[in-house]
This record gives C-alpha cells, sequence and structure tokens, in this order.
DNA sequence: AAGTCGGGGCC
DNA sequence: GGCCCAGACTT
C-alpha cells in the first residue's frame, strides 16, 4: 500500500502540477543557478506574494553574483529591507564571496558543496541543485513536511531528529527516477503543499477539488488531517518596551547603525535604550516617569556614552510622542518615541552615527515599523522649498 | 532539542 | 489576537 504510493508519487504529483500547479512566478522561469539560489533564500520563511514585489527588484539592482559580492554590505541590507530574517541578506552576501573565491564564480551543483556555504542548509541546497542542475537531490520544507506526514500518517513531533531522519529517507525515496524531471517535480511539491495540502483548510476537507492522493494518505483515511504534523507548543513571547530618540535638525534625522548580532541587526534605527521587561501590572508605572523625563535624562538613556548635545535645553522636560507595538517571532515589544529638536545638526562620535535627511531614508535599510515612522513625519518648509 | 532571528497574509 | 510560512544557525 505505501510502496505502491512510493512508487508512483512522482508522476502522480507531476500530473497534478501540469494542471493545478502555481505559474508565471518570476523565479520559475530562469535557470540561471544565481537567480534561483536569490530566489530561494528570499523565499525562506516568506510569503511567495512579498517576494514577488522584491525579488525583480533585487535581481535588477544585483544581477550577477559578482555585482553582489562586490556591493557594500549596507546596499544589500538596504534592498533586503523590509523582508526580515536580515541574517539572510549578510549571509547572502558572504555567500556571493564564497562562490567567487572558492568556486570561479561558479555555483556548484553538488548539493553537498552547496551546503557548505553561508545561509544554505541541506533543504535550499536541494532546491537550488534540483532547478539549476537537475539533480536528484531532495527538499524538506515546511510544505514537504506536512505532504509527507500526512500521505503516510507520521504522528511523531515534528521536532525530533528521528522524525525529521524519517521525512528527509521518504523525501529521498520519492523522488523521481529521471534528473530531468527534478524541476517540475521540486515545484510540483511546494505548489501542492502551499495550495492543496494546506496547514488551515486543505482541499480534502473542502469536496470541491478532488486530492489525486485521497485514496492513499494515511491522514485523510483516518480523519487525522488537521492534526498532521504534530507540532510543538509554543510559550507565549515575552513583552518589552524601550525608548527611542528621534532627534531632528530641519529635514534631518538622526540614525545609529545597530549591532550586527541582534534583532534588526546591520541595520540603521533610532538611539534606542535597553529593553526592560514590561511590567503589565505596573502600566502606571512607566507612563509617570516618561511624562516628566527632561532631555539629560534622555540622552542617558539612549546615548550613554554620549556627550549631552550643548544645543539643547537639558533639564527641560520633553514629552512623550507616538508608543510604537511592534511583534517579532518571539517578542513583542513597546517603543516610546521621543521627539527633539536640535538647532544644529551635531556630529556624533562613532561610525554608527549618521544624520540623514528625510529624502535619503531609500538609500538606507531601515526596520519597517522605524521606516513607517519617519516616513510619516511631514517635512518642514525650507526643505520643500530647497529640494 | 531549544532558542534566535521579521514581516505580512490569513482567519 | 494567534497561526503560518520555499529555514539556517547558534547554543
Amino acid at each position: 500500500m505505501s510502496e505502491a504510493l512510493i512508487k508512483h508519487f512522482a508522476k502522480k504529483l507531476i500530473a497534478w502540477h501540469g494542471l493545478d500547479g502555481r505559474r508565471g512566478l518570476p523565479w520559475q522561469s530562469v535557470r540561471d543557478p544565481y537567480a534561483v539560489w536569490v530566489s530561494e533564500i528570499m523565499l525562506q520563511q516568506t510569503q511567495v506574494a512579498t517576494v514577488l514585489e522584491r525579488y525583480p527588484r533585487f535581481m535588477k539592482r544585483f544581477p550577477t553574483v559578482n555585482k553582489l559580492a562586490a556591493a557594500p554590505l549596507d546596499d544589500v541590507l538596504a534592498e533586503w529591507a523590509g523582508l526580515g530574517y536580515y541574517t539572510r541578506a549578510r549571509n547572502l552576501h558572504a555567500c556571493a564571496n564564497q562562490v567567487i573565491k572558492e568556486f570561479g564564480g561558479n555555483f556548484p551543483r553538488d548539493p553537498i558543496l552547496l551546503e557548505q556555504l553561508k545561509g544554505i542548509g541541506r533543504s535550499t541546497a536541494g532546491a537550488i541543485a534540483a532547478f539549476a542542475f537537475h539533480e536528484r537531490a531532495p527538499i524538506l520544507d515546511a510544505n514537504v513536511k506536512r505532504i509527507l506526514a500526512r500521505l503516510f500518517g507520521i504522528e511523531g513531533a515534528i521536532q525530533e531528529k528521528s522524525v525529521n531522519d524519517q521525512l528527509w529517507l521518504l523525501a529521498q525515496e520519492l523522488l523521481p527516477k529521471s534528473p530531468t524531471d527534478m524541476p517540475v517535480y521540486t515545484q510540483a511539491l511546494m505548489d501542492f503543499g502551499a495550495t492543496w495540502c494546506t496547514s488551515r483548510k486543505p482541499v480534502c476537507m473542502s469536496g470541491t477539488k478532488k486530492c489525486p492522493f485521497a485514496k492513499a494518505c494515511q491522514a485523510n483515511l483516518s480523519d487525522q488531517v488537521l492534526l498532521l504534523p504534530r507540532k510543538p507548543i509554543k510559550a507565549k513571547s515575552p513583552e518589552f518596551d524601550c525608548d527611542m530618540l528621534l532627534l531632528r535638525h530641519g529635514n534631518s534625522v538622526l540614525l545609529q547603525k545597530r549591532p550586527e548580532k541582534a534583532i534588526w541587526g546591520g541595520l540603521w534605527s533610532l538611539p534606542e535604550s535597553v529593553w526592560r521587561a514590561k511590567e503589565k501590572n505596573l502600566a502606571s508605572h512607566s507612563e509617570k516617569a516618561k511624562v516628566n523625563l527632561t532631555a539629560k535624562e534622555l540622552f542617558k538613556l539612549v546615548l550613554p556614552n554620549q556627550k549631552t548635545l550643548t544645543t539643547l535645553k537639558a533639564s527641560e522636560p520633553i514629552k512623550p510622542g507616538s508608543e510604537i507595538k511592534h511583534v517579532f517571532t518571539h517578542r513583542r515589544l513597546w517603543m516610546q518615541i521621543w521627539h527633539v529638536s536640535s538647532s544644529s545638526a551635531t556630529p556624533f562620535s562613532g561610525a554608527d552615527f549618521k544624520w540623514v535627511s528625510l529624502h535619503q531614508l531609500g538609500k538606507y535599510g531601515l526596520p519597517q515599523p522605524i521606516k513607517v515612522l519617519l516616513q510619516g513625519l511631514s517635512l518642514t518648509r525650507d526643505d520643500d522649498l530647497k529640494n
């Protein structure tokens, strides 16, 4: 029963793709390993709809692996801004340089070698090898895990190594015999998981479409489709708050480069205080403390190693501006924005500070909520006349 | 094996 | 609001 399924799976899936697969995605029409690689990295944990807009833009700006490798990391991060998981952008840049130095500018076709490159794990290596080189290498992303767990009724917790190993073995076993089928097969797997064997509303539960595997799928036969694959219970993400300084001189704002190994690593943001655990039951505590904050106190919070600006009235209380809530995968953050005007664009010591015109924000990689905040600022009339 | 990394679409 | 996603990497 299971053997018949394994034997005919690839053919049936490719046949399904011929009728109901996704078409016209910009990265489907390319076989240039560089173009394939960029699309695979960009699509990691990122929706197709999002990548649809950003992929052509990225390829236009960095059309070859040489152009990408030669570009400043800051430019790559700026282009990546808004996509999240910024380690991907750093690894992308590092990987481009690896490909040039270690492989003469050409991506290797062996998935074992691909996996040794920065930011390329086993699944992405398999996808690149399959799409760009027709290698018989499996992928195992969330789509494939879900499909296999359901088809074969795998009930073990998905995070366990033994279960993961079992899934990889299955993925390998199911590959089509012919290498020339690898691109369409791999695409079909992703499409089937993304559009038919979905997490919440699989077509087998709706009744309007007929799943080609309905009669063989263990989860379907035992009415366990929505229960597989089993996932771990996630703890509630902790909450934090912090203060951020929006220091403005005319149409320029002070930006600070964030450390690489952190949230929003390597992006340009506003100077911020350390994150404090949010005290839920003392909602009034932080509010009260904020109302009478002076410029001097604020600067000590967000720029502890800098001298207070002489151009400010240090002891004058400043009023809190907007508070922004931002949800990450593992944290929730409340950012208290403090608007302060400076009579001059006083330089700060250190290369991680920069005064940036509001007109030039697009050239910098900013965290999405900060970008939205700064874009919402109104320009002063003086600069409006100038520009 | 668990934690760390964003952001948007969807329900 | 929680869940989900073309995962990789560190601890």
